[in-house]
DNA sequence: CTGTATCCAATTCGATACTG
DNA sequence: CAGTATCGAATTGGATACAG
């Protein structure tokens, strides 16, 4: 395992993991939320249009679509750019930092998804 | 990045990326959930008794500490020991696929650590 | 010490309708 | 096409009290 348990508590000083405080919950909240994931590792396949998105992850709502899209751009991981078009275009894409943050993430979703079907036996 | 989103996306053929009723997505959620990743995160540095999760875990109220413990368990990361004694003695440790589910935690959240504070220029 | 039960507050989420 | 607004339902989460 390339990083411990103890290197991140020794971050932290004496403290419990993450103070209840600590911005670090908010983001990783974000990050982890039920549609967070999956719209980024969507996002991760390459720049999608709204209505793309809304096809691609199966059964989210508009309202979810927008304020997870939201959310993300002002953490940073996504990029929204329009086109000044009638009708309108606007495409999202991954920043740099998203993109960082996809190569967290698809070993773990990939994980999940392999794992499930599996007879747990331990 | 080792895993593609085009990889995942072949494994569902033409579907969404996870169908609405995938299962990978339930078992995505419990792990992802607030308090899933930090207890994870947690056992991952070893065995812990019900009181020291109470206390790692900053800001856990007891009835979230249960039910996330209890669906943890369901879903095979995590293993409960009780031993008959008085006062109760009862430990908590991850499962194989616990500490393999952590691998891919961990990375993850040490980068969202260390992203929170940078400041984002993208 | 290790929990469970209960009640209530806050948040999330979805369906629908509507706008530029 | 790309959203926002609103409402109500469902879920989550916290505080407290209590039990083995």
């Amino acid at each position: 395992m390339s990083v411990s348990f103890a290197e991140l508590r020794a971050r932290g000083g004496d403290k419990p993991l993450f103070s209840a405080e600590c911005s670090t919950r908010v983001v990783l909240d974000h990050v982890t939320r039920k549609w967070g994931v999956l719209v980024i590792v969507v996002l991760s396949g390459g720049t999608h249009r709204w209505g793309e998105l809304r096809r691609e992850v199966d059964g989210i709502s508009e309202k979810m679509l927008g304020t997870t899209l939201r959310t993300l751009e002002a953490d940073g991981f996504v990029h929204r750019e329009t086109f000044g078009t009638v009708p309108p275009r606007v495409e999202y894409s991954l920043t740099n930092r998203g993109r960082e943050l996809a190569e967290r993430l698809l070993p773990l979703v990939e994980w999940v998804a392999d794992y499930v079907g599996e007879t747990v036996e331990d």
